[in-house]
DNA sequence: GCAACCTTGACACTGCTCTGTTAGGTTTCG
DNA sequence: CGAAACCTAACAGAGCAGTGTCAAGGTTGC
């Protein structure tokens, strides 16, 4: 066994298989392959997709929110522009943000 | 004079009056008011509309992830729970972010 | 007072995210 | 072998972001 294909998967984390199969093409979750091209599972893999599962149900978190904040770690010139632009806005962002969370939620 | 209407403030910022609505709606940039309610954008205004503009054309930043920066800073257990993930994944992500800007480029 | 500009609200369209489903074909396992 | 599960690709549809435009009415400035 080992590794687990994509449907055991998917029972194990609450995902569906076709939600697990587009997060590898989004580059979230990105399984090893085994000779005939099935996706394998690992230990490593079912960890991202739990903490994953909770970021979004928990927070309402989307697919670029998280890729942004690497993005900012690695570009220090966008890091600094956003610094430059949060100085004269803060609080009004975050309203923003918590309605949006709260529609998540709502639905 | 002192202050811009929505009409002026579009004209010196390159934004269109109907955006700026649109970004007072979403939080981001937020004049004044007259007392018979007109949007009234002074010079704290001009300077967030001019970066936020840089931000979006330069960086193809969005509303969200911008909001989800400040989000960051302010819920600790969010931004524990987003290190938590990123520990696993890296590379990936960034992937995804730079695919986008490339989509946002081309457009 | 009238033209020009403002206000809110609504309708509409493009494009993207997220998710399901269906179709045609391949692999695994009992 | 045959059923069940996998693969890719495609179509589909809700929902939201972003943007324009139009309508009905109020305000400003010459």
């Amino acid at each position: 066994m080992e590794s687990l294909t994509v449907g055991q998967a998917a029972a194990r984390t609450g995902w569906s298989p076709r939600m697990l199969r587009y997060l590898e093409r989004a580059g979230l979750v990105i399984p090893a392959r085994s000779a005939s091209g099935y996706r394998q599972y690992g230990l490593l893999e079912l960890n991202q997709l739990r903490s994953l599962g909770e970021l979004r149900r928990r927070f309402g978190v989307g697919i670029d929110e998280l890729a942004f904040t690497v993005r900012l770690q690695q570009e220090p010139a966008l890091q600094a522009a956003v610094e430059t632009w949060l100085a004269g806005t803060q609080l009004s962002a975050l309203d923003w943000e918590q309605r949006k969370h709260e529609r998540l939620l709502a639905a």
